[in-house]
DNA sequence: ATGAAAGCGCTAACAA
DNA sequence: TTGTTAGCGCTTTCAT
């Protein structure tokens, strides 16, 4: 299998074609219809383009021609690497791939790195469509393949009218935890949440960021806890809300810390992932805080670390989020107005959360 | 940002230029080489794209013109899903997304599925190169990417000498691993390994089914072993051998199970991967088989799991392995013979290996 | 069953 | 600084 043969593109299906004495049609359809010409002639074809070291048909040369790159697109918030290294992502994207595999249309990771605003990568990939994962509503890769002339789809935000989506009823999932902490008691709460916005801002959040944030899956995760909590008579404008703009463990630890410094008195700790849940574990751990004794602290996702944890948490269906965003992607063109799917979401009660401990619920130490 | 302007591709570079009476050339550049002409022309062009609703060059004819992609094809024998699915697969492909990342390329997942022989996904990819991630010998798929004329950098197998490859020593890595067990005093040892061929074979494999084996990474960790133990004198053709199709740890479960079951005797389980031995803790776990007291089980790989159970293994840089392949891909133009990297990897010797119970060999635990 | 003609949309010399 | 000239390699009517 010798590489030096290919040292120099040397054939093409027109040298090919003149080689042999037929015309470029002939070969062409040697390669792509094989029922368009004599078995003979076709072997013929195969054997000479073999000699000459024809590769066959050019893609991007076919692509062109035909209009079709046989590639969906992904453009993500994050660095590419977070496909790989961010659990909800490589869930989502794991039933991305078995859609787009089911088709047989490659998948095609665009470099969007949030850092230098290379929107020259989405104007480059040569895809069919995009698959839009998760950014936030003034991403400029988003603008990008907003006016690239293909179909996309958006996966959870942002919510855009003329768009296809698929997501969750963040609202929905949202209250039904919300309900579960009120209902355990929980008066004095923190919320750990994801980065709001494209600039960095790892602390509190006041109330107004909370309403401008780009991102609207967290706002919307936020407002549902705001709407929960004043219905149960907790005053929102005094939950302490931290964000972090990284989303790891170890940010949810810090963000925890953060948390518990300035409210030790608070009894649950509301996180808007499960991998900032998992940090706070870590810290309540730390603390020596017992969870859910002292402490009490819900997820969101539903990824394999919280199963491993038991983690109280709203689980979502992120490998079918990913099948449904290829199968809406690749069937757009039959349709004509955008469309919706929403996916449904469940409350998974874990060991994480318990009534508090308060005046009311005294409780009597080892 | 409605979609409907697009439902025809309208403009065009050649209509945009006509409709401001200046050349292609000058609109080309107002998007590739915008120092080539007057700020003001280019805003009047940048304007009157924006009004006719043109999207800008078309990725595709521009790759046909300069003959480049912008993206790393990446070829899998496994389902694209696994890429996501398998951890190891996780780690590697991230290393490999950062380094396509900072090279501004994109990285193209080619659906080649290995149910159906659709070697045409290769054909059809547009790319300037393609990494190809442990697949055998006799892949097609793998002869589809040899065929193309661009260049091809392999990860671990198959190891082909006119290829540009990166990988680990397997022999060296599964020699220590040999010899730690076999330091330990073991002589009555099972091993579980991955597929050997692309047929399915799950169960007890044979001296020359493991000579003829396609994916020669487990063929020389196989051969490895049957070096080392034959000269600690352990006749290798008594060793049992069960290999898995799948790799999953239900797999190393059942596999782990069938080897017991055919040989109680055994004290020691090496497994070729984490996942394998991860599967083959439970078994033991199952049959109330204490780790490692009555049975050593070892991996290979150092994957987040096998630091989760204490799990002997090897350690391969799995991450740098990817980004090694990105870079030796993207650099494989300044060069004219293949290169080869090869990693180093690290014996981690965890709580899952000790000594045999034997009555030859009483032992005086801690 | 095969061929001729006509582009797909763009960029890169080179010239002006 | 801008335009002219030539394709990149292929597929696809339509005619033979």
């Amino acid at each position: 299998m010798g590489r030096s043969i290919h040292v120099r593109r040397p054939a093409t299906l027109a040298s090919l074609a003149a080689e042999l004495g037929v015309s470029r049609t002939t070969v062409s359809n040697a390669y792509n219809r094989p029922d368009q010409l004599s078995p003979e002639l076709r072997e013929r074809v195969l054997q000479t383009a073999e000699r000459l070291g024809y590769p066959g048909p050019d893609p991007v040369a076919r692509s062109l021609r035909t209009r079709k790159a046989g590639a969906a697109g992904l453009l993500l918030t994050e660095n590419l690497s977070y496909a790989f290294s961010d659990p909800g992502a490589v869930n989502f994207l794991e039933g991305l791939a078995l859609g787009c595999e089911d088709a047989g249309v490659g998948l095609h990771l665009v470099p969007a790195s949030p850092l230098r605003e290379d929107v020259a990568a989405v104007h480059r990939a040569g895809v069919d469509g995009f698959v839009v994962y998760s950014v936030p509503d003034d991403d400029p890769h988003l603008a990008a393949v907003l006016s690239r002339p293909v179909p996309a789809v958006v996966c959870d935000q942002p919510k855009l009218d003329d768009v296809d989506r698929v997501g969750i009823d963040d609202e929905v999932a949202t209250t039904k935890l919300a309900e579960h902490v009120l209902g355990l008691g929980h008066r004095h709460i923190g919320v750990l949440c994801m980065r709001l916005g494209r600039e960095r801002n790892d602390g509190f959040v006041r109330i107004d960021r909370q309403n401008s944030a780009h991102y609207h899956v967290q706002q919307r995760r936020l407002t549902a806890l705001a709407k929960a909590f004043s219905a149960a008579g907790v005053d929102w404008s005094k939950v302490p809300v931290v964000e972090r703009f990284e989303h790891s463990s170890a940010q949810g630890e810090s963000a925890a810390a953060q948390l518990l410094d300035a409210y030790p008195d608070v009894t649950a700790l509301v996180c808007t992932s499960d991998i900032l849940a998992v940090g706070a574990l870590q810290e309540a751990k730390r603390r020596g805080l017992r969870v859910p004794i002292d402490l009490t602290v819900t997820g969101f996702d539903g990824i394999a670390d919280a199963d491993r944890v038991e983690l109280t948490t709203v689980r979502q269906p992120l490998k079918e989020k990913g099948r449904a965003a290829a199968e809406l992607l690749l069937s757009s063109a039959d349709r004509t107005g955008p469309k919706l799917i929403t996916l449904d979401t469940e409350l998974v009660i874990g060991a994480t959360s318990g009534p508090p401990r308060t005046a009311e619920q005294p409780w009597f130490g080892p």
